[in-house]
RNA sequence: GGUCUCAUAGUUUAAUGGAUAAAACGAGCGUUUCCUAAACGCUUGAUCCAAGUUCGAUUCUUGGUGAGACCA
């Protein structure tokens, strides 16, 4: 039980046999005493004076001196001021907290739930590149699976590969037109940046016929539909419906170009999936569930033989899920999709990360797989994740304002590169390690720049500044861990008992940290929040700098205080690593 | 037109309804004969507006303003 638990548990316990009220143990706050003032742990009292009938003072005085009384070895003093009853908490209680967990592999994770959880994240176009956006997508979404894994969850990563459709059909338009049989191979390019410059020449020639077509008097939004390259996607996308032979070879093609290049980026950055589903093979799969919905009231038909569903009693609108010509649309597939999903893992809980401009549809697909009653429906979330956006508003393919997830991870590589041989620490290390090095410290500055923040909260990247090494960012945390081997490294704690008379400031406000950790991962957990976890391992980091600052380890006063902060550095290592790679950022042992 | 999200130091972010709102960057000052100064310490500065609920509101409710997204 970790301490805020135990104080709970303790308040409820005395409240009960000594004053006759019982408060649940999670109505009794229990903050970190604030520090201007003595004490450790506050029990904040006016949310149980009323009940009593006691002045908050007298309360506080006849709590803490109970508490004291009956857990002398947990309490070690106390104070009330106003109606905060301030508790001490006894440096014995943290010494075997070091003791028991110091050394413990698995501290803070839980133990397996049996429970399944399915994360599908990614979910690509395959008619271009990725770009910072996605990058927020494919780390929230790994470290998500991540989280719940140290949860005690099996967890399944999937991936909706987008990989049909009339954007898809662009690009092979283009392709065809312009590309005089260019591959990766003849240009040297990498596949899906080669087919993401072709969906950019689509739009390049669309506007360019547009723009004629204007000239000669038709209206911009007709000349949009008639425009012959976009006829020529459109016929395109019918052809492939149709199967015909030489438009399937070419989207084969194509889309292998694109998976190519996808492999790689994907391996740099660490994505991986245990099952990838694609959207040609999908895409058909909720037409039947519409004949069920049908047979079942849940949904019902117009006039025109369009099929929909009324969620007005819901606060949602009317909400089309077969056209009139009978064909799916979106929301059809994703059904079909959940449906198939549910068959083949069986989750009881199934995350899908996709952004927030998707809220709508989530809520609509939630929903109508509740009233269809499909298995599972009740465990669909929504981790919805706010855009990326530049200073001067949205990324936009076809205006070249998109920041490249390649060229991204290559600028923050090169970063690293030029400010670690500034500094000239690894002067010693091979070419093949300083490449894994920068590799690790640029991955982790980026990761860690975009997992800080509340998923939900959008987030402004601008590209003239560069991502910080400094501060609240991953070097400071990477860094923090190589200094803490790096003592280790000369010499290791014998985890022999701590004997220790008092403990020094920084190494209590260490332990407090550390203490928290197994309560940190199942907050993030809860909240499908990896930011809950970068807060906190910022913080620890910095408590663990101030503690080798003030306190010396290999020249420790006596063996019993140089043992314990052995101990610390260890433990120290083992949660920032096991933090840090809940959010998928690897630490390095020197930078 | 309807629904939803967001609003905190100059900037980027924190804060289960609790004490004098916490960090980082920036700016200024200081710390290296000592385990990594990518660090540590000190100084500076903020809750969009207006009501309401409450002993107590950055947090909850309502209305407004601003930014964004979605639905037909």
């Amino acid at each position: 039980m970790g301490i805020v638990a135990s104080i709970q548990s303790a308040v409820s316990k005395v409240l009960h046999d000594q004053f006759q009220v019982s408060i649940p143990e999670a109505q009794i706050a229990v903050n970190e005493t604030k520090p201007e003032f003595e004490g450790d742990y506050t029990v904040v009292l006016f949310n149980f004076v009323k009940q009593l009938k006691k002045a908050p003072e007298q309360l506080g005085q006849e709590l803490g001196d109970a508490l004291t009384k009956a857990t002398p070895d947990l309490f070690e003093s106390y104070n009330v001021i106003k109606g905060f009853l301030n508790l001490s908490i006894a440096d014995s209680y943290w010494t075997s907290l070091v003791e028991k967990e110091a050394a413990n592999k698995l501290f803070g994770t839980a133990p397996a739930s049996g429970k399944k959880v399915m994360v599908e994240y990614s979910s690509p176009n395959t008619n271009k590149p990725l770009h910072l956006g996605h990058l927020r997508n494919n780390f929230l979404g790994w470290s998500i699976a991540q989280i719940y894994k140290m949860n005690g969850y099996e967890v399944a990563k999937t991936c909706i590969s987008n990989d049909r459709g009339i954007h898809i059909c662009k690009s092979m338009i283009a392709w065809e037109r312009f590309g005089n049989g260019a591959t990766p191979e003849s240009t040297g390019i990498k596949g899906d940046h080669l087919v993401g410059d072709y969906y950019v020449m689509f739009g390049e020639e669309l506007k360019k016929e547009v723009a004629a077509l204007v000239e000669k008097g038709m209206s911009k939004e007709e000349a949009e539909k008639s425009a012959p390259i976009q006829l020529a996607a459109q016929q395109m996308l019918v052809d492939w419906e149709a199967g015909k032979p030489e438009v399937i070879e070419l989207w084969k093609k194509m889309n292998s170009w694109v998976y190519s290049g996808f492999k790689v980026t994907y391996k740099r950055i660490g994505s991986d999936f245990d099952k990838q589903y694609y959207e040609s093979d999908t895409y058909l799969l909720g037409k039947d569930m519409v004949q069920q919905g049908l047979e079942k009231g849940v949904f019902f038909q117009k006039e025109d033989g369009s099929v929909w569903i009324d969620l007005t009693a819901d606060g949602l609108d009317q909400k089309i899920v077969q056209r009139k010509d009978g064909t799916a649309v979106y929301i059809t597939q994703d059904i079909g999709l959940a449906d198939l999903k549910q068959k083949e893992f069986g989750s009881d809980i199934s995350i899908y990360v996709v952004g927030d401009e998707q809220n709508y549809h989530f809520k609509v697909l939630k929903l109508i797989c509740e009233k269809l009653g499909l298995k599972g429906a009740e465990g669909i979330y929504h981790l919805s994740y706010g855009m990326v956006e530049l200073p001067t508003g949205r990324m936009k393919t076809r205006e070249g304002t998109v920041v490249d997830a390649d060229d991204i991870v290559d600028e923050m590589e090169s970063i690293a590169a030029k400010l670690t041989e500034e500094l000239g620490k690894v002067n010693d290390f091979t070419e093949e390690e300083r490449k894994e090095l920068y590799h690790t410290l640029g991955m982790g500055a980026l990761k860690f720049f975009l997992l800080r923040v509340d998923p939900k909260k959008r987030m402004i990247f601008n590209p003239e500044e560069s991502i910080d090494f400094h501060g609240f960012t991953g070097p400071f945390i990477q860094f923090s861990h190589a200094r803490a081997k790096s003592i280790l490294r000369k010499e290791q704690p014998s985890f022999s008992k701590i004997t220790v008379a008092s403990l020094h400031k920084q190494e209590k406000q260490l332990i407090i940290e550390l203490e928290k950790y197994p309560s940190i991962l199942a907050d993030a957990c809860k909240e499908m929040n990896p930011s809950v976890i970068s807060n906190y391992v910022f913080k620890l980091a910095q408590s663990f700098n101030s503690f080798v600052t003030e306190c010396r380890v290999l020249t420790a006063e006596t063996p019993e205080q140089k043992e314990l902060r052995l101990q610390l550095c260890s433990f120290s290592v083992h949660v920032i690593s096991t933090a840090m790679n809940a959010l998928g950022i690897a630490v390095p042992d020197r930078m």
